[in-house]
DNA sequence: AAAACGGGGCT
DNA sequence: AGCCCAGTTTT
């Protein structure tokens, strides 16, 4: 790998992005969590409502955590939310080892290590704030470097171990020649985010197609990775929506462990349970609502009812499943 | 190592 | 219709 190479491409082929014309580690700390298995043009919406509203880590800390997943509202992954406002409490807590400020050289003695003993912060978040807002020398491993590995290399199925190996190798060759870790690290993302792609790669314009062993194989790049195979399962669920007299509905809010946790919904029942017959009776269907995520199809029965007391949803986080299912109950 | 967790965009 | 996305946590 020219790691010198791949430096230069990137000078001259980063995207412009937000959050790479900040230093600030709240500010890049909040765009690596947004940016968990979510498009870039997606978590840049989110970035802004959230900086804007919680532009420090005790911002955040001071808010109730029904207010960050307001904000979080339709970005998916709620548990993010969730644990980004205990990671915000956590690191501001008197009396706790952090005193209001993010892990940082002047603070601690592993940032790495600092950085992923929070919520919600794993061995790629930790990585890529270290590296970003610090230059840590860390190497990140994401779905972008994963498959840039796996084309130089040619291997069908590295294992975590294996990438994380070379993608440090990578790293400590590139601090060696003064490539700063922020531009090493986002140098291989960008260049599997937008050259070294999944489905269509363009090899003709990367900077490190020399050495790729992946190019010129008889399967061609694309056959590297191997495709994961995954399976969804369909899950029958019985919503019941009750409204009152002035059209607002009854809303519970969910455990925080279960699926859109901490979101508000109306009741929901297995179609199998044993109470579906008696709700149900009670009630009148409204329609059905299709629902898929990437492992889960849920199809789910929409039963409409009456209430005394409904809530208004105008000031409550809820999943876009339950938007779609209050509508259709709302026509009924 | 595998499963669970959202939602949207692209081919 | 299938696949992917700047992953983390739990089992």
């Amino acid at each position: 790998m020219d790691v010198e190479a791949l430096a230069r491409w990137y000078g001259r082929n980063a995207r412009d992005l937000p959050w790479r014309r900040t230093t600030d580690p709240w500010a890049i700390l909040l765009s690596e969590v947004l940016l968990q298995q979510t498009q870039v043009a997606r978590g840049i919406e989110y970035w802004r409502r959230l900086l804007d509203r919680f532009p420090t880590v005790t911002s955040m800390a001071e808010a109730e955590v029904d207010e960050v997943m307001h904000l979080w509202q339709g970005a998916g992954y709620y548990a993010r939310g969730r644990r980004l406002h205990a990671l915000s409490v956590e690191v501001c807590a008197p009396g706790g080892p952090w005193g209001g400020d993010l892990p940082s050289p002047s603070t601690c003695d592993d940032v790495v290590a600092g950085f992923q003993s929070l919520p919600g912060i794993g061995p790629y978040t930790a990585a890529a704030v270290a590296s970003i807002a610090h230059e840590v020398p860390a190497a990140v491993v994401d779905g972008n470097v994963r498959r840039v590995v796996a084309r130089q290399t040619a291997t069908l199925k590295p294992t975590a171990g294996d990438v994380t190996s070379l993608a440090q190798a990578w790293m400590d060759d590139a601090h060696g020649r003064n490539v700063p870790p922020s531009v090493w690290n986002q140098a291989v993302m960008e260049l599997g985010a937008t050259v070294c792609t999944p489905r269509a790669p363009r090899c003709s314009d990367c900077p490190v197609q020399q050495g790729c062993l992946a190019r010129d194989h008889a399967s061609g790049p694309t056959a590297f990775p191997a495709p994961a195979k995954r399976r969804v399962i369909t899950e029958r669920l019985v919503a019941l929506v009750d409204v009152d007299a002035q059209g607002r509905p009854h809303l519970v809010q969910r455990p925080s462990e279960a699926r859109f946790g901490g979101l508000w919904g109306p009741r929901y029942l297995d179609a199998n349970d044993a109470a579906v017959v008696d709700e149900c009776g009670r009630r009148t269907k409204a329609g059905d609502v299709v629902h898929l995520l990437s492992h889960r199809r849920l199809e789910v029965e929409v039963w409409a009812g009456q209430t005394e007391h409904g809530v208004d949803p105008a000031n409550k986080a809820i999943s876009t499943l339950d938007e779609r299912v209050l509508h259709l109950a709302k026509g009924a």
